[in-house]
DNA sequence: GTCCATTTATACCGGGCGGTATGGATATGT
DNA sequence: ACATATCCATACCGCCCGGTATAAATGGAC
């Protein structure tokens, strides 16, 4: 059987540069032309290859969160709940002050926004809240095994570095600097775990 | 000299309607029609009324400031930094978790966005930036008189107080409850100032 | 009662949106 | 060499976007 003509554009590069103007754009605010300009393929091209808009955006979030938001699963592996909270609060400040897409995909990318993009604004939310609920377990874990105080709460520890991190994606969406991002880590550090 | 047909819609509470629906969708998301139907006026009043989209919603936007985000001016005048972070963090846990519009204008009217809604994003920036501005100095008043330690750095204490109340934003658009978000307010005061 | 500035409603504008139909180009399997 | 399956490019679809021209309705000033 004839297999047909090969593609001419690789997908994963395609889906990085997708990644890169959602990543600065956000969901609502990155057009189709923007994205087809970016990856270097015509219309037909990406639906054919990508489904659609939706599922581009997901596409690109799955490839988000294994490649520059990677540091929360590593950090999530580290033996402390210090080495966790140390590792995702530096590896955050890095990642979201790189200047050609400040910020974080999962939280800027449709925050809020019109009934069009309601479900990625929903399977966003799921996302953080997964985030947040991994956290929290291995918090648990930690107090379990005296790696933390006993009388410390798994569920108030994940809101609030889950906090801390939404607010850097923030201050990064805002242009802060890297080394503005890791004082604020640091800072957090100095006094964790906050009573 | 005659003075023409008066207007028959409130202008307060039309902008009050326009506010609610800027605080939902953001301004990217929100469209003409769903801010005309929401103020129950067309779209020439409109237009005659605000300007155009971009002046209504830095119109709505300053309601917002002296309105529903005015706890943040009054935590500013409070005596003590620890007041001014009391007041500011639960002012910010009330604000931010009504149902009709979760979260804050400042962070997700225009976090990020497409070309047309570049002056929003900024000018959202620029009034993020300058209540951090307005909170270091209170701030570094209170190291001055005393009320804060000596060796604390009040850039860094902005920095920090402004990220837990952006995380806090993030939180809120993302459904936490005012308990939720009462009780990450505490952990803070429980910590602060931080070392 | 008439004039007239202003607001109202309707209907419309060009343009960009997400998405697709069509047909020619191209490499593979036979 | 040929048939086939797939990709690429162009041109187009209906729809909604933000914004406006036009003209009728309205009510205060004189």
């Amino acid at each position: 059987m004839a297999m047909g003509r090969p593609r001419e554009f690789n997908a994963d590069a395609a889906l990085d540069s997708a990644l890169q103007v959602f990543w600065r754009k956000g969901y609502e605010g990155a057009s189709m032309t923007d994205l087809t300009e970016a990856m270097g393929i015509t219309k037909p091209s990406l639906y054919a290859a990508f489904g659609n808009k939706e599922e581009l955006f997901r596409k690109a979030l799955d490839r988000y969160v294994d490649g520059p938001g990677g540091y929360y699963q590593t950090a999530l592996q580290q033996p402390t709940a210090r080495a966790v909270v140390e590792h995702v609060l530096t590896g955050a400040a890095d990642a979201m002050t790189d200047p050609v897409h400040p910020g974080c995909l999962a939280v800027q990318g449709a925050l809020c926004c019109g009934e069009a993009a309601e479900t990625i604004k929903q399977e966003l939310a799921a996302r953080r809240a997964k985030s947040e609920q991994d956290i929290r377990d291995r918090f648990a874990r930690a107090i379990a095994d005296g790696d933390l105080p006993a009388q410390a709460d798994a569920d108030d520890l994940a809101r609030y570095i889950s906090a801390i991190l939404q607010g850097m994606a923030v201050q990064a969406a805002s242009g802060a600097s890297r080394e503005q991002l890791r004082k604020l880590a640091d800072m957090a550090l100095r006094n964790w775990p906050p009573v």
